[in-house]
RNA sequence: GCGCCCGUAGCUCAGUUGGAUAGAGUGCUACCCUCCGAAGGUAGAAGUCGCACGUUCGAAUCGUGUCGGGCGCGCCA
């Protein structure tokens, strides 16, 4: 392990440690990174911890602490600073083990035991399969897939998976806005409800359904519009019209299930199968990929749903009101109860999305995480406090919300309403301004961060766009590997102690923050720390490149500066895949 | 009205669990290829970390209040 410098200090201040404050060894040793390059390569603050509880000046706790720090061939100088800071300069040696110790590790350097091999489930996009995926969905698909891949290389067991609400209104709608766009195409004329789905995709379901089946589903004007309310005038937005715009359209479905009987079925399966595998190659193609597609209609075909409620009920969590049961959610810290079984009978999705938790936790994750919009965070209280509710540990569920991304084209916002058909679609911003760019970009914000995609800044393939920084410089240390034209496997015997200047021992030092950058990165369920590293590391090397030659006569210090290219080469591979983001060769 | 998130350089944003003189990109100014890829680099200007108290050796970070912005408060999903 002569490469884990970090914890080879703090091992060493342990000792120290617990010669100098015997009472106190338990006091935690934060080692961190200085920005300043003269205050060292580390730095703790231990002395300063310690000051209260020994009731002395931290400066003369930190000489303590020196006198007793055992002696090691790693720490080239230990000083006190400032206010009791006790800063570390590391021998170069010690400093550029690390080129050895990537290329040795390869693909796995970075790697953590962290997770140690627990089982997370990651919960993300879950869109409704009711039309394209948009910009907004996009931000929660790069960030669930990046985060996902950050926790496996951290040592996670990871399952991905999306949550398909196949069983309630909205896929009823969509069912519906099909059927109706098929009637229309053989004549059939119903007037096309404003809340309906809009989109072009629609009317190319119902097409699709001419082409299998003809004028199977055709049905008579008259005997669709039966016993509906009707439209009210479309310029009317009071809150009558509008209320009444929902029962027509309600009553619509029912007329659709009746006069459809069994065929309502293909027409609704139809519909989701149609969007749920547009969905899925959309996403594939931005590399993103689940394990599990659950479905909710499942929860409620296996009686999970019912079965909730009665343990709720048998719990004493349930009581009944307005011939509705309410699940006393109030006791677990929300703000009211919430209905779980309407007046009619049906379950409301707050109930299948219960019956969805239990089974999470009955499949033994040792963590869940759901990556919701944040326009969910007020469902965070009584999800949570159903969880406690069934006797479940709370703690193991971590909500992750996203902020909307807002696109700006021309300098203007573009509008994201599904219903409307005005959206941007997440398909169309990659191809716009491709794969790469846009899990990048996505990726370069804190994910409960707005964010604001500029689509012609990501656009541009000159200079301002940051994902081809990186990519530049993999590129131009893949141009320089092929100049040097040696074998990559004779670099582990490089003599490293040849990288002497400061440019060189930076460059290796941010290599080593590799490991602490993804370990942060995982418990913080923050995957731009990796984008902004990257983003340092490239730019360290191009300093590097412009300030040195690699390929220099002097065969030694050449393979020695080969080798720390070819690790920063790979660090950059190593973190750009846990990104999404691919490594060209050359751009 | 109540709850959650956010206010850091002209703009877009980081900030290593409370550390030292608050950083990067972009934009602006002036430079650097006869040389491994100029999609690059070097240097400069740019700040009351929204505001006010408080906690302590020490606050952009924690607490309270306040102003400003976003979102959520359904027998919808």
């Amino acid at each position: 392990m002569a490469h884990d410098v970090k914890s080879q200090l703090t091992a060493l201040l342990q000792q120290a440690l617990a010669s100098v404050a015997p009472t106190a060894t338990d006091t935690p040793i934060h080692l961190e990174r200085p920005r300043d390059p003269t205050h060292g390569d580390f730095a703790t603050n231990l002395a300063m911890q310690l000051a209260k509880a020994l009731k002395k000046n931290p400066r003369e706790i930190a000489s303590q602490l020196l006198a007793e720090l055992p002696v090691s061939l790693l720490v080239a100088r230990a000083e006190i600073a400032g206010a009791g800071f006790i800063n570390f300069t590391l021998d170069p040696r010690a400093k550029v083990d690390v080129v050895g110790a990537v290329l040795v590790d390869g693909g796995n350097f970075g790697r953590s035991q962290l997770g140690a091999g627990h089982k997370v489930q990651v919960e993300f996009v879950s869109a409704n399969p009711t039309g394209p995926l948009h910009v907004g969905h996009g931000r929660g698909a790069a960030y669930g897939a990046s985060l996902s891949s950050l926790l496996a290389f951290a040592g996670w067991d990871v399952t991905r998976e999306y949550y398909v609400n196949d069983a309630g209104r909205q896929m009823d709608i969509l069912g519906l806005s099909t059927w109706l766009r098929y009637l229309d195409q053989h004549g059939v004329s119903v007037p096309f409800p404003p809340n309906a789905y809009q989109g072009g995709y629609v009317r190319d379901m119902a097409q699709q359904m001419t082409v299998a089946h003809a004028a199977k589903y055709v049905r008579a004007a008259e005997a669709v519009l039966a016993g509906t309310p009707g439209l009210p005038e479309a310029d009317r937005a009071d809150d009558e019209a509008k209320q009444q715009r929902e029962l027509h359209l309600d009553a619509l479905i029912a007329r659709a299930k009746e006069l459809l009987g069994p065929d309502w079925d293909y027409v609704h399966q139809h519909a989701l199968n149609e969007q749920l595998a547009d969905c899925r190659d959309d996403l594939e193609q931005f590399g993103v990929h689940f394990d599990v597609w659950f479905s909710e209609k499942a929860l409620y075909d296996t009686g999970l749903v019912a079965r909730c409620v009665v343990l709720l009920e048998e719990k004493g969590h349930i009581y009944l009101q307005n011939g509705a049961k309410w699940f006393r959610s109030t006791a677990f810290g929300d703000e009211k109860d919430r209905v779980v079984q309407r007046e009619n009978g049906l379950y409301t999705y707050f109930a299948s999305d219960i019956a969805y938790h239990l089974n999470k936790f009955e499949r033994g994750f040792d963590k869940v995480i759901n990556i919701w919009g944040a326009d969910h965070h007020g469902y965070i209280p009584r999800v949570s406090g159903a969880v406690k509710a069934l006797d479940l540990d709370a703690g193991k569920l971590q909500v992750a919300l996203v902020q909307f991304a807002v696109l700006y084209r021309n300098g203007q916002k573009a509008s994201m309403s599904t219903r409307s058909g005005e959206f941007v679609t997440l398909r169309e911003l990659r191809g716009e301004v491709g794969n790469d760019a846009c899990r990048f970009f996505y990726a370069l914000r804190k994910s409960d961060q707005h964010l604001d995609f500029d689509l012609d800044l990501a656009k541009s393939q000159t200079n301002e766009n940051p994902v081809y920084y990186i990519q530049y410089a993999h590129a131009r240390i893949c141009s320089v590997l092929a100049q040097w034209g040696g074998d990559l496997a004779t670099l582990a015997d490089a003599d490293l102690a040849l990288l002497s200047n400061p440019r060189e021992l930076a460059i290796a030092n941010k290599l080593a923050e590799f490991r602490d950058v993804i370990e942060n990165a995982a418990r913080d369920l923050a995957p731009h720390l990796i984008a902004f590293y990257l983003k340092d590391l490239a730019g360290e090397f191009h300093g590097w490149y412009n300030a040195e030659r690699m390929l220099v006569d002097d065969a030694a210090l050449r393979d020695a500066r080969v080798a720390l290219a070819a690790a920063v080469r790979q660090v950059i591979r190593n973190g750009l895949a846990i990104l999404g983001v691919s490594c060209p060769e050359s751009m």
